[in-house]
DNA sequence: TTGACTTCCACTGGAACCGG
DNA sequence: CCGGTTCCAGTGGAAGTCAA
């Protein structure tokens, strides 16, 4: 919490020079500044900005909260943060506390994919969702020399507090960060920011299902969005030095259009994974996903709803169903309700998984020599333990001396 | 108090993989 | 193409628990 506040006092800092930000006076003191093709950037909607000797380009385009982006419309993010907000709930992508215009929806088109100096964002796209509609901005770099101009805008407008990428994290911000180191003498400080990266939330809950857990391929399942004759993302380098020698707009429309769709998506995406982490465990239809969901709560600590995502699970068929009751077991070893776990690991050393055959009849025997004070029982689940066909020399090393113990006890 | 275990946490190394 | 993040399984050590 102190750190949230820290941050908040950063970027403070960060929107110091408010003043300078109004390019009216810079337009006046630079009036030679050429931007070619001008007319045809306007009437795409796209102004210059200009800062000291160099410029770069701004594209806004607004929607109305009631669009609607493949299966949800913009206004549902409100639902989403009221669930957020009510609080309770420990995970990665909680925006508690955060209002939904802080979420800052972003990415980047750059020059290649190595993150080496050769390379350069030459688009960076963010969207916000305000109380009345959505606002996507892009500043696009006109030529490599204008970088200055490029951060200038950006910075001015990124609420470092709360990112919201794909991939972002090892990909478009590390790369924001290496253009800021070479610009950094000219440029106010980046500091450390909360940021939800979607992929791996995505990964976890889909890589079962999914070839590729990419964000196009996730739009089309799961989003349930279709892009027509869309730019991809791979051709962006080739039509971006095209645009360098020709200066012709033209070619970079698909870009701006592809970026556009992209941070858009990314609000589509935040509300539907969200909507997922609160559906009710049973009106989940994808078991793998029920699955993957109520592990995604243990690693959070989220124990009561990882149980009741698993209790819902409990009897149904799935690839994973014996991971998943064992699992459950665990957790119930850990609320302090080992007669729960008793009767699943039982039924579990029966299991075509060895992993969870062997862990259960470890644990039965912990049970029973610690818990139930029965060491002939306790002995029999280590000597099953021991005669599984697949046990490794380690695990029959662990189990010799419990053995050895459990036979000294049993027999005094 | 001590010793024997278990539990918890932090760390680590390897693999997978997404971005343009 | 390649860098960075995350997951996952495994490890080790500190802290906690329990019985004698």
């Amino acid at each position: 919490m102190s750190l949230k506040n820290k941050l908040k006092r950063m970027k403070n800092h960060l929107n110091v020079p408010e003043a300078e930000k109004k390019p009216a006076a810079s337009q006046l003191s630079v009036p030679d500044i050429q931007v070619p093709f001008r007319e045809e950037w306007e009437a795409f909607g796209v102004k210059p900005f200009f800062f000291e000797d160099e410029y770069c380009l701004i594209r806004e385009t607004v929607y109305p909260l009631s669009h609607r982006h493949g299966r949800y419309s913009f206004s549902e993010l409100d639902d989403v943060m009221a669930l957020w907000n009510k609080g309770g709930l420990t995970h990665t992508l909680s925006a508690e506390g955060y209002e939904k215009s802080q979420l800052f929806f972003f990415d980047t088109e750059t020059t290649g994919l190595g993150g080496g100096a050769g390379n350069m964002i030459f688009l960076l796209g963010h969207a916000r969702v305000y109380e009345d509609r959505v606002a996507v901005k892009q500043h696009l770099l006109p030529k490599p020399g204008n970088e200055t101009a490029l951060y200038k805008s950006f910075l001015s407008e990124v609420d470092i507090t709360s990112l919201v990428t794909y991939n972002g994290k090892a990909f478009d911000w590390p790369q924001v960060k290496t253009r800021h180191t070479l610009l950094r003498d000219r440029l106010p400080k980046l500091p450390d920011f909360g940021h939800f990266d979607l992929l791996h939330g995505a990964r976890r809950l889909w890589k079962h299902k999914l070839e590729r857990v990419s964000l196009s391929a996730v739009e089309n399942e799961e989003l349930a969005f279709k892009r027509d004759e869309d730019t991809p993302g791979y051709l962006a380098p080739m039509l971006y030095f095209q645009f360098l020698k020709a200066e012709d707009p033209a070619l970079l429309k698909g870009v701006l259009s592809h970026n556009e769709q992209d941070v858009l998506s990314l609000i589509a995406l935040y509300i539907h994974m969200s909507k997922k982490i609160f559906a009710s465990s049973d009106q989940t239809s994808e078991r793998q996903e029920a699955y993957a969901m109520a592990k995604w709560f243990i690693a959070h600590k989220e124990t009561d709803r990882a149980v009741s995502q698993l209790e819902a699970l409990q009897g149904k068929a799935f690839e994973d169903s014996d991971r998943a009751l064992f699992d459950l077991a665990m957790l119930y070893k850990k609320q302090n309700r080992r007669q729960d776990a008793v009767p699943l690991w039982e039924k579990l050393t029966g299991s075509d998984l060895h992993i969870c055959r062997h862990q259960s009849a470890v644990e039965l025997a912990i049970y029973f020599e610690h818990h139930a004070k029965d060491y002939k029982k306790a002995l029999q689940a280590a000597q099953q333990a021991a005669e599984d066909g697949e046990i490794s020399e380690k695990e029959a090393e662990k189990l010799h001396v419990r053995i050895a113990r459990l036979k000294r006890k049993y027999s005094s």
